[in-house]
DNA sequence: ATTGGCACTCAGATCCATTGAGTGCTAATA
DNA sequence: TATTAGCACTCAATGGATCTGAGTGCCAAT
């Protein structure tokens, strides 16, 4: 549909467009790269460009500015990611071998990712989604108060303080919670549901008030499970880029503060040929994030995709290494998870 | 020292720069405010009050902003803070009376300090201190994986997935709980180093290996508990504010993602008169902060302060519901932690 | 299809004059 | 002694006016 040469133009423009932040024109074009034709030539091309929208002037009279579209067309061109470097490769590495605690895990890999890219980086929690039961425990804490923990296969741990405000005795915590693992451990999250209940009714004598006190609970853990979560790391890179942003950055930090925003976002990305998916500028649905991109992959354990992780930007980023830095994390992270079980 | 009308116009000149982002002038002054005396007069006293440097002139011949000995001398003078409205009230109520888990009272608490004062929000997690062990639980989560979690009377909960490469017998596990259990519960943290060592080296047959994997690991949650932490909500209205700061934010918020140097910041913070304390401008030692406030105030749990919860914001605030909002978040927090016990 | 040439455009820099809020000082006044 | 009116002065900000140059679009020649 569009010629090899021009196609190369686009290429140089949004390479030195990304590079310098100043519009490009023909001249400077010619001179920075060896197209063997003249300027003049790759104004035509320019023109070829301009009409299929994949770069607009700025001004009447000035170089010219990669469109999302052109951007787009960009990355999808793209045969190879920048590989990382030995430095970085290092980092990923010595990080991975830490925790084999979930919390810990996302937390470093996200301060991790948002160093290598000097973006804002992003983990999304696994959520429930095909996770089951791997075990439910009740522990007491004190004579009216119990800790309910619900732990998920894909390693997420939750908890919650109970208040038993009658007290309880410690031979039916015992009861209630054998009653619970040995029909709940293993069943899907969704299912949890359903069960809990008939367990809190077929309960009886003293097990039964407790049972309906905690079966409650349980359930507001699978829901607080279901209830996606992302963690955030290097917000300050977004604003040394502030003028990448027109007014200010204020509703763009704003958005990617907003989980329910960015949450709805993410999920509703699809991997591409890379593993990698990209959301540039007004691709995504958000207002506020039409001049950022969005690039993100999913992580696995046992082998499905559990959630995914990525970095956010100004659209004027090196899709070319971020993409490969949130590739290489996700692959190190599904590693780390896979590790192990 | 500083005679009563100067002071006056002190107070007349940092409000009006809150408000107006505007150098004030003696003639604006005498307009807005009723001083009984004329522009001229006004003058005389803003010579006085340059000559303390409570106030500086940004070019020779414009109005005066404050310096932050202005702003301090202001906040000391400041006999009473803004009440909250009623609505603010509500507010913080409704909130309260949610859950006991401190992981989501700490969690919501930041988040409505963040919107009450339209500020960045911090709440530092309870930290070691005169914590003790509430209780230490140890959970098989299948045969090779135990999990290792610590409570302290505190309300902090802290967990540790553990390999076990050789398997462990449920039983040995039950008995290494209950020693571990009967000698550290409600030992401070800071014995409790001492302590597991002995039961490590105490500890025969099969459950010695069984201890001594265990025990460093308890040692580690208690050294994570010892760190401290802070949680940080509402960037964005930093960013807001865009213009009260110099060069740029970025600096700003990089500092403020520096937990390290935060938690250096409010630890060395010391509650003053109104129960709250207050770093203003320079006060501060780190550079980046220089024309950000913090205010703080402690909460507590069992009558001893644990930790602090504040804002932090540009210099040019609103020091007087600032301070009202922090105080009364203190308190409520204090209750709701005071509450469940 | 490519290219050199050329007139044209327009954002941004530079310079200059104007404006006006605000000052500091002085001499008069209470 | 404290206050005030008056006044000359300063200087940031504002708004043209002008200039410059990178870059364009188009045309005629190759």
């Amino acid at each position: 549909m569009i010629p090899d040469r021009p196609l190369e133009v686009l290429k140089a423009i949004v390479r030195d467009y990304i590079a310098s932040k100043e519009p490009v024109g023909s001249k400077s074009l010619v001179e920075r790269h060896s197209f063997g034709v003249s300027a003049a030539t790759i104004r035509n091309d320019m023109a070829i460009l301009e009409e299929e929208e994949l770069i607009v002037a700025p001004h009447t009279s000035s170089g010219r500015v990669p469109t999302d579209k052109g951007y787009r067309m960009f990355v999808d061109q793209l045969s190879e990611v920048k590989p990382l470097s030995a430095a970085e490769k290092v980092a990923i590495e010595g990080f991975l071998s830490k925790s084999s605690d979930l919390d810990e895990t996302l937390g470093q890999t996200v301060r991790l990712l948002s160093q290598l890219t000097n973006q804002v980086a992003l983990v999304q929690y696994p959520s429930l989604g095909r996770a089951s039961v791997r075990h439910i425990e009740i522990i007491s804490i004190d004579e009216k108060r119990l800790l309910l923990m619900l732990i998920t296969d894909s390693g997420r741990i939750q908890q919650h303080v109970l208040e038993i405000p009658g007290g309880y005795e410690a031979g039916d915590v015992e009861k209630l919670r054998n009653m619970l693992n040995e029909s709940l451990t293993g069943k899907g999250l969704a299912e949890v549901s359903a069960i809990a209940k008939t367990i809190a009714q077929k309960a009886t004598g003293r097990i039964k008030p407790l049972a309906e006190r905690v079966t409650p609970e349980l359930l507001a853990l699978v829901d607080a499970n279901s209830q996606e979560k992302i963690l955030l790391a290097g917000t300050s890179n977004l604003a040394r880029r502030e003028d990448d942003f027109p007014g200010s950055i204020s509703p763009v930090l704003e958005a990617i503060e907003e989980q329910v925003v960015l949450l709805k976002l993410i999920s509703e990305m699809q991997a591409d040929q890379h593993g990698v998916s990209l959301l540039i500028g007004r691709e995504n649905s958000v207002d506020a994030l039409s001049s950022t991109s969005v690039v993100v992959s999913g992580y696995e354990n046992q082998g499905s995709e559990i959630a995914k992780v990525g970095v956010i930007g100004p659209t004027r980023m090196d899709y070319s290494s971020n993409i490969g830095a949130v590739r290489a994390v996700a692959r190190y992270l599904t590693k780390s998870l896979g590790g192990p079980q």
